[in-house]
RNA sequence: GCGGGGAUCGCCUAGCUUGGUAGGGCGUGGGAUUGCUAAUCCCAUGUCAGCAAUGACUCGUGGGUUCAAAUCCCUCUCCCCGCGCCA
């Protein structure tokens, strides 16, 4: 959700997002509906006073025995009219909040416009692309021959893009949950182990409502829905608070399983542990005052970079363009990893600055001094680790000439200290 | 799942029986006054509309009754206590 000002005061602004994202919007409803709701309330309002007036003065005869029945009939009216108009209101309000909650976030302007990943622009690369002297595998390949992963009981039991990890590989995969999150916990992140179903109303803060049909999944005659990334679940956690300035910023560390349908990537990614249903996640995300969110939003992505740094992971940082951006995003870094097998590079985080617009949308607030005026706060959100594209990534960049795995340095102390799978 | 109690402003709370302008305290900010380890008093402190003056809304949610609902009736959600079931 926007601020109604910008939209109010200059659509212009608005006007050339849209044209940047390429996006199919109904400004002038918007604007239409925005004027006539106004509109409406100032009505609404006038009739109200009244009708308080002419209670208070029914109360006020009724003290001093009088007969109020000449102001009954009166108060009866206006109660009818009042009902109509406040009828006629609730159908406005309903087209504009709904126009309101599907307009994209605006747009930082250092991000390149184009229509797609074409865009793109890489900002850069760290590391050194392996180079191998024997003929290499793809992580599908390797984790069969060291059984490591099993997708086709998978597919018999719950479908393709699920798997059952095995193995040294389920021991690797926890490694990197438990060094995540020491990681960030040492960098004074609040641990959170968020739920991992949560309600409309909270996933509506979080997302925009083309991203129901497309990603998350819901459970059947409940008002719950599976979480797509426990962003989710942390950006509703102070929903409908005012935070203490003094708070801020607030950073979170999320860890929790990821559920998503896939529903538009048919045919991409068929194969493997890549693209699937279920993966465990630690998410940063943080709470920031608007003048500090630029800077938290490249801290987020200097501390992604740092973990790939030391998982030895040859990465690049792209900034995403205008058409390759998520609506509720008005910045986003990817971290590319390097995965030997597939030979180029591939996503593994996506670091954005939402700005005021989830906030908005799920009033969260914050002032420094209680007689102060609430101001809404910013919200950013960035992957640290998405367990199963890094298990990817390993596999394939530490695949050794005997057909084994090595395993990074900084695991190893949790896997026992042993070196190779 | 059953029985009982509850949800009021950032926090704490009064009001509900008997419908008629939601009051007080704490915290925070501003101001005033007096100056013996500090105290007292006043104002402000949710949302929306409005340039403003103002006005409207807000008592967990959604309905209903009524001229009028925090208050009466119904639905749902959540919390607490007891019982039951349970990894």
């Amino acid at each position: 959700m926007l601020d109604p000002k910008i939209i109010k005061e200059n659509p212009q602004i608005i006007r050339d997002m849209l044209k940047a994202r390429s996006v199919d919007f109904d400004l002038d409803g918007l604007i239409k509906s925005d004027q006539k709701r106004r509109e409406l309330i100032i009505k609404t309002d006038e009739l109200r006073k009244k009708k308080n007036q002419l209670a208070l003065d029914i109360s006020q005869k009724k003290k001093m025995g009088e007969n109020p029945s000449s102001i009954l009939s009166e108060m009866k009216n206006i109660s009818g009219d009042l009902t109509k108009l406040e009828s006629e209101q609730q159908i406005i309000e309903n087209t504009y909040s709904k126009l309101a909650l599907t307009i994209p976030n605006l747009i930082d302007e250092t991000v390149p416009i184009g229509i797609d990943q074409n865009a793109n622009k890489e900002i850069r690369k760290w590391g050194t692309i392996p180079n191998f002297d024997f003929k290499i595998y793809d992580h599908i390949d390797i984790s069969k021959d060291l059984d490591l992963v099993d997708l086709e009981r998978a597919a018999k039991v719950a479908g393709a893009r699920f798997y059952y990890l095995k193995n040294d590989l389920v021991r690797l995969n926890q490694s990197l949950i438990h060094y995540g999150l020491e990681f960030l916990a040492k960098k004074e992140y609040s641990l959170i182990q968020p739920p991992y179903m949560i309600n409309r109303e909270s996933m509506e803060g979080a997302i925009i409502a083309d991203d129901f049909e497309e990603v998350i999944y819901k459970i059947d005659e409940e008002d719950l829905y599976m979480i797509g990334t426990s962003e989710h679940a942390m950006a509703a956690m102070h929903s409908k608070e005012i935070i203490d300035g003094k708070d801020l910023p607030l950073r979170y560390a999320g860890i929790s399983p990821c559920f998503r349908k896939e529903a538009g990537a048919h045919g991409r990614d068929q194969k493997g542990i890549f693209r699937v249903h279920q993966f465990d996640k630690i998410e940063q995300f943080v709470f920031s005052r608007p003048e500090d969110s630029r800077n938290e939003h490249e801290k987020m992505l200097a501390v992604s970079e740092e973990f790939y740094q030391n998982l030895e992971i040859p990465y690049r940082v792209i900034l995403l363009s205008t058409g390759d951006m998520g609506k509720v995003s008005s910045k986003t870094y990817d971290i590319e990893a390097w995965m030997a097998g597939q030979n180029t590079y591939r996503e593994i985080v996506s670091c954005s600055n939402c700005l005021d617009y989830q906030a908005r949308r799920l009033k969260i607030r914050y002032r420094d001094k209680t007689n102060e005026d609430t101001q809404y706060l910013h919200t950013l959100n960035s992957t640290l680790i998405a367990t199963t594209r890094i298990l990817v990534s390993i596999i394939e960049n530490f695949q050794t000439k005997d057909g084994h795995i090595r395993i990074p340095q900084v695991l190893q102390r949790y896997m026992g200290n042993q070196k190779e799978i």
